[in-house]
DNA sequence: TTAGACTTGACTAATATGGGTCAAATATAA
DNA sequence: TTATATTTGACCCATATTAGTCAAGTCTAA
């Protein structure tokens, strides 16, 4: 799941059109329609109003929201995958260093 | 292990310096040292040079340049390890749909 | 104690990217 | 068909980041 498929598929389930959810979100449809497509991202403020709406877990959205940014960087790479795992035992180390 | 560590890894073990390492890759050594401390990050050309230079794996050195950068985006995000793990299974969705 | 090695803070120019718009092209459904 | 919904490509501009320098400060060993 990417935070595109997640707001469309929320904006659906809710019965909303993009038009209705970008005016809500200040942005053109355009706009909406491309980060429902992963090839725009939203801002992060605006993932607060999403969970708003529709009444759903803001850290849900956020962690998509940071995962599709990670997922850019390594999408095209040979060693992405490599470097995801390198990724995760650094963030792990630091945590063990900083206490959990 | 992070990038920085394994240069100046692979550096202390050949017995070289960060002013004569820094003139190989035509940087000032401040910057060199930086490098070294993860808190500034080399071109993505440099790597080629230092696998040369110290006779190492090009795409061990690239999987630890990808996974600097991850780690820049994800370090101070409660979500990061999440968002991580997320990314990886979009990864690993895309190899699959693309036949490995 | 002093030279040499290294780190750090302040700064910078060029570049990339983020966050959009708009109109045209396409899909969908009545 | 025709109306509505969505996608896409081309473009834009302000801001953030990159990749770096330089000089001052700190560490370390002899």
């Amino acid at each position: 799941m990417t935070i595109g498929q997640k707001i469309k598929q929320l904006r659906e389930e809710s019965g909303m059109l993009q038009r209705q959810l970008a005016s809500i979100l200040e942005v053109g449809d355009g706009f909406l329609s491309k980060v429902e497509n992963d090839s725009k991202l939203l801002k992060r403020e605006h993932l607060k109003t999403l969970s708003k709406v529709f009444d759903t877990s803001y850290s849900e959205l956020e962690a998509l929201w940071i995962a599709t940014k990670v997922y850019d960087l390594v999408k095209d790479e040979e060693e992405g995958l490599n470097a995801l795992r390198v990724a995760e035992e650094q963030v792990e180390y630091q945590r063990r260093k900083n206490g959990i």
